[in-house]
DNA sequence: AATAATTATGAAGAATTTATGCAGATTCTC
DNA sequence: GAGAATCTGCATAAATTCTTCATAATTATT
């Protein structure tokens, strides 16, 4: 699960963007001043900064300068302005991307989303629970001597409910994260990779059933 | 630990630079004058200068051209423009790769990690991986008895991938590392090259398919 | 037990990606 | 400069993956 920091001193923003990411099983902390949003990365574990860029206490930009003095934590800038004179300032400063508002739900989502992936390919090679690893240097999954190639849908699915194990993936949520969250493929299309799946899983032998589940009425998890 | 030396007349941008690097665990050599750079690649253990071009007491070529008088360090230039002129003026006098501003982070942090991997790997003469030994005195690529002469880019393409076997990548990571970083060859000449290189294999008679594999939706492969 | 809703499965075709062959451009060697 | 080797780009064939849809099987509801 990640945990989202969202930093705005409108608290409407912050309510709205909570609106829109909740549902993808994000964790949101919801912070109005810059200072206050400083120690927060410091001392809990966030996963992504949304950083909008006038605040009253505190400057957006020199917020994200001091996060960056000591963490890497994906950051995204969010300002009223869309300006090529900003954005370069942005990621000289640090930040990794940048929103002007308005934005919508399905670009704040996608943004996020891509950040996210990318950040997260990049530190982690390696998710592991119980007997499974999941590689993702080389999109295969192993369990203990025996690997499979995945393919990337597998692979993104897979990654989705391994992250989280017994959480609970409804079709809609696998769509908006492991595919573009832009995408207009149908529902059920998450069944035949799942079943693709499970026939991979099968025939190498991985006690499957124990761990891909399907929860009748949700989606699936695993555990 | 890697020592840095950043070569820059504005102190900002020495900051800058030393807040990407530091988190990576990276010593950082802050310096304004070409002239003391040039005494301190000398006196201190280099690993990697990161040279910006327009200075005040001296020109960054200049200073590139005088340390490559004596040392062999691997050398990044900046610069303002993104010049092809320049971007081959500087590799004639001995840089070895070119950034030019304003970048982000992930640019130079990844341009950084990748010289220093390669100068390093510089120093090893022979990468051996099970029966397969790369020999990059000679470009050629040992199997049991049997070897194969190949070209720079084959070379460099099996390099790249026996360097760290198991990790797939793409036909953009391996052109940047490859080939140089500004290049603008098409993507797909990746795919040549690897036909190429699979012909030489089969024509030796090397199992090739189970070593150069190919990653669906991604890249290839080493293992 | 009958009905409704949901999921699993199979199979076909669409879409995407990779392999291959070839020609022309470029670079290197003599 | 000529000739050879290498590199690049493109068109097309081939392979793989993805999507959709129809139907069977399963689960829930009444």
């Amino acid at each position: 699960m990640y945990t989202i920091l969202l930093v705005d001193d409108e608290e409407r923003m912050l309510d709205l963007v909570e609106l829109f990411l909740m549902p993808l099983g994000m964790k949101c902390i919801k912070e109005t001043s810059g200072k206050k949003a400083i120690e927060i990365v410091e001392k809990e574990k966030v996963n992504l900064v949304l950083l909008d860029i006038m605040m009253s206490d505190m400057d957006g930009w020199e917020v994200c300068k001091e996060i960056r003095e000591f963490s890497n934590v994906p950051i995204i800038m969010l300002t009223a302005r869309s300006d090529k004179a900003d954005l370069a300032k942005g990621l000289n400063i640090g930040a990794d991307d940048y929103i002007s508002k308005p934005f919508d739900e399905r670009e704040l989502v996608a943004r996020v989303n891509a950040l996210l992936r990318r950040s997260s390919d990049l530190d982690k090679s390696k998710i592991t629970y119980l007997d499974y690893t999941l590689d993702c240097d080389t999109y295969s999954l192993h369990y203990h001597e025996s690997t499979i190639q995945l393919t990337l849908k597998e692979f993104y699915i897979i990654k989705t409910l391994i992250s989280r194990p017994s959480k609970t993936y409804t079709r809609e949520e696998l769509l908006n994260i492991a595919w573009d969250y832009e995408t207009e493929t149908d529902i059920r299309t998450v069944d035949s990779h799942i079943r693709n799946l499970r026939e991979k899983l099968r025939k190498a032998n991985f006690p499957t059933d124990e761990f891909l589940k399907t929860v009748w009425g949700i989606g699936y998890k695993w555990n």
